[in-house]
DNA sequence: GAGTGGTCTAGACCACGGG
DNA sequence: CCGTGGTCTAGACCACTCG
């Protein structure tokens, strides 16, 4: 059977999603190669190789040469998060953004901070510690490790006006990084400064940044309680 | 100056970006229209396109018709999340993986699940409680609701042998779903099911699934201390 | 109105990897 | 070996949007 033509890619997207989505392709199924649909849709190779490109992407076929497209097994769930400023995370939802600079001292790093960052154990690194404000009120503490051999610009800066997160994107761009979410339990200095409980669970984001080969910095943001990161499917 | 021939989108990408990084192409900055970029790498105006628009993709290129393509003023971080089976996740380090099903009922939902999950406050939902385990100790609470209405062979299934979890992924795919991170403290009931303090601070995922307008499912995984989601930038 | 990216085509060659 | 997806090309038309 010959379906209606589809000759765009996005149409076409939707014609295999759903006979994915319906089961009419089961997951695991080897589906037609490129030459057959683009023949049953009356479309060019490439445009069948855009759309299934799309849907292996997200991972919903698998594809390789010569064993040709399969419906993966496992759709496993991909979210993509997007991680903005946290200024601009606050002012997005109609609250006042506060920033306020608690500490900023350039000092030897513990080995939990040395270690990752794969910086000299004995040469001082910029620590800085900062709260961010939403409506007033805290809503995340960032402990920050900066590595001014990388940047040497940041001995300049006293992060007084500008946090270290927003000062950093705009003037030590990277190349790669990493990050990671958890849970954690406030000390008592991080308990005063979120003005929260210290039995509270906090949400917490731990990110350290490269540039080609060397670490830039490594932040620890714990944020106020009720904090959700969301996002579709 | 014409650069030494790029001809594969691959290149191509790599040299763009590496302008982008190395600020010789600030942010905010106009870039070359795809006519141009491809006299100065000698290739096709299509292999130009391939390579910014997956810049694009990635948040590090601003594309408009007409207005042309800039440099993305805040290179937000994106991150991008698989998550998998928790099976998977266990063996896939090497542990061994153990279930449990805890608890299996039909009953009314409560507020907090019938309201997001759209569904009838009257009508009952299959309720399920169950224990994933790594190496024999508790690694994660699964509270799951599922609408008996939208995927019925749920009521033929125990839970016993196979996790809600994976039991759905397998027989009921979905159209859509949302996922939220956050922190959570358990109540005496989860502490004692995950074997820890009652003031630990977990990490909790909650996920609902649509297939078309219909709610599925809602599930809150409630994590043993210590978990992290990590991943690359 | 006109310039820029978005997309499609028909054809070609190639790289990978299954049999 | 040889089938399949991956990619490139040259050209074309179109859609969006800025000026």
């Amino acid at each position: 059977m010959n379906s209606p033509a589809l000759r765009d890619w996005r149409s076409l997207r939707k014609e295999v999603l759903r006979r994915i989505q319906s089961r009419e392709w089961p997951p695991g199924t080897p589906i037609p190669k490129e030459a057959d649909l683009a023949a049953e849709f009356g479309c060019a190779r490439s445009t069948v190789n855009r759309a299934l490109r799309s849907l292996a992407e997200d991972g919903l076929l698998e594809r390789r040469r010569k064993a040709g497209t399969r419906v993966a097994l496992t759709p496993s769930a991909r979210a993509v998060l997007t991680i903005p400023l946290l200024r601009e995370e606050i002012e997005a939802r109609g609250q006042s953004y506060g920033y306020q600079r608690l500490r900023l001292e350039s000092t030897l790093p513990p080995a939990a901070v040395s270690g990752p960052m794969g910086s000299d154990a004995d040469r001082p690194l910029l620590h800085v510690l900062a709260l961010h404000m939403a409506d007033h009120r805290p809503y995340a503490l960032e402990d920050r490790w900066i590595d001014p051999g990388v940047v040497p610009a940041a001995l300049e800066e006293a992060f007084t006006q500008i946090s270290p997160n927003e000062w950093l994107l705009r003037n030590a761009p990277y190349t790669s990084g990493e990050i990671a979410f958890s849970a954690s339990q406030p000390d008592r200095m991080e308990a005063m400064a979120l003005d929260c409980g210290g039995e509270e669970a906090l949400f917490v984001i731990d990110r350290m940044t490269w540039y080609e080969a060397r670490a830039i910095t490594k932040v620890r943001l714990l944020f106020a309680p009720g904090y959700r990161v969301r996002t579709a499917l």
